[in-house]
DNA sequence: ATCATCAAATTGGTCTGACCACCGGACAGG
DNA sequence: CCTGTCCGGTGGTCAGACCAATTTGATGAT
């Protein structure tokens, strides 16, 4: 017999205060230059110890919500970016899709970065790049997804860009990506049309044709893409 | 007689303490699913407490760059995009041409992400948008240069795209740009056409016309951009 | 030899009580 | 009215302790 089993998420103390801090401000019951109450007398109020209470501040602090002032107090500060993006985290987070925000994300990225690796790529990169679609080719012929050299290859192309922003955004959204394109390129069918697009984004990239790279690269996104996610062209 | 004084940073020991988990991640000394020393380990060998040694891994906890498990230790995570844009904001601090780098990745991201804005802004983020367009004005009025507002419109437009990813990334550029604008908004005259593409961005995004909200941030962009930087247009 | 079992060691989570540096306002002296 | 001092409250840090969960390895059965 099955039974329907949920993770029991083990909530320790201070995240159980942040949520409320939370709610208080969202609320509105803590607005602006509020000051809270002092951590000792915190600490009773919720029948915790100080160590919980200040691990909850810090925690607030961190997300731009309040401010601490040695001798004077903790107020809430809710004037930053981050403590609006952490509201809407708090109150839209439960039911967001990771995989599908981070395959648009690539939709938005990878063609244009593929036109700025044109420009900028050096022929070691280039090299570096016909290396890894070779290893792509040896991976798939011994029957492999060859998921490893794919994400080599969008990493790579990354790099090219000379721009170091790029990369880490990149890097994090292919972390994201590579499980799940693990199951879309079972499919025989789909690594051989993947490593071909790539070929044909390389030979762009070194001809060093910017307009083409991006064409090639969006044509690319648009093979590999698991089918039934059309995250760039909804029914608007 | 005046002296010239500069603010004094007190800086507290857990910050201390993120900081150089922050570099030794970022140099490659912590790998993903590493396990680190045991928190009284590592407060002996910081030579504080061990609650600023907690306090500190509270931090990195929230930052996703770790996990902490009760009775087996506190390990790497890096996995998650929350880590990478943690790392990458913290790069940046100290980074060189971060700012091309930013102003680079924001004329990739913008466009589209006005495009995305348009399809599925709800009536409300509209309204938000709206008066925060206002308040760029009042701001103006009074004389101020109106770059907190122009970061909300931003913020706000990638808010409208639903994608908490992109949400995440853009209010990380913008943070680094936040400074850079006010320089480039100190001429009276870019204010006003800063706010008046503002307007023709959100007017397209009110209509639901996807290809024009893009076109619309483009013209904008290409009107605050500070001269000189031709970020997408190198010599190649 | 292999595997299941259980107890000890280790670890994160929490608590308590203490000390320090700092801030803010009351208060006394000019 | 202004000024400097004092003192209580506050955050920042520390030390030591106990608990619960996990790992680990020795033990014993198969």
């Amino acid at each position: 017999m099955q039974f329907q089993l949920q993770t029991v998420k083990r909530r320790r103390l201070h995240e159980d205060i942040v949520q409320q801090f939370h709610a208080l401000i969202r609320e509105g019951a803590l607005k602006q230059g509020d000051r809270l109450p002092a951590e000792r007398e915190l600490a009773e109020q919720f029948q915790v110890s100080r160590s919980s209470v200040r691990e909850a501040i810090r925690s607030l602090e961190l997300q731009g919500l309040v401010v601490s002032r040695p001798g004077a107090g903790t107020f809430i500060s809710t004037e930053t970016l981050d403590s609006v993006v952490t509201l809407l985290a708090s109150t839209l987070n439960a039911g967001t899709d990771v995989l599908r925000d981070a395959f648009e994300m690539r939709h938005l990225l990878e063609p244009p970065i593929a036109a700025l690796a044109a420009q900028r790529a050096t022929s070691a990169e280039v090299a570096r790049l016909r290396e890894i679609l070779e290893e792509q080719q040896r991976q798939i012929d011994r029957g492999d997804t060859g998921v490893e050299a794919d994400t080599d290859f969008h990493f790579a192309l990354a790099a090219a860009t000379h721009n170091a922003a790029l990369i880490k955004v990149v890097s994090a959204v292919e972390d994201v990506l590579q499980h799940s394109r693990g199951q879309s390129l079972e499919e025989p069918g789909r690594r051989q049309r993947s490593l071909a697009s790539h070929r044909r984004v390389l030979a762009r990239v070194a001809a060093g044709d910017a307009t083409g790279a991006q064409q090639a690269m969006a044509h690319h996104l648009a093979v590999v893409e698991p089918s039934g996610l059309q995250a760039l062209e909804p029914t608007a």
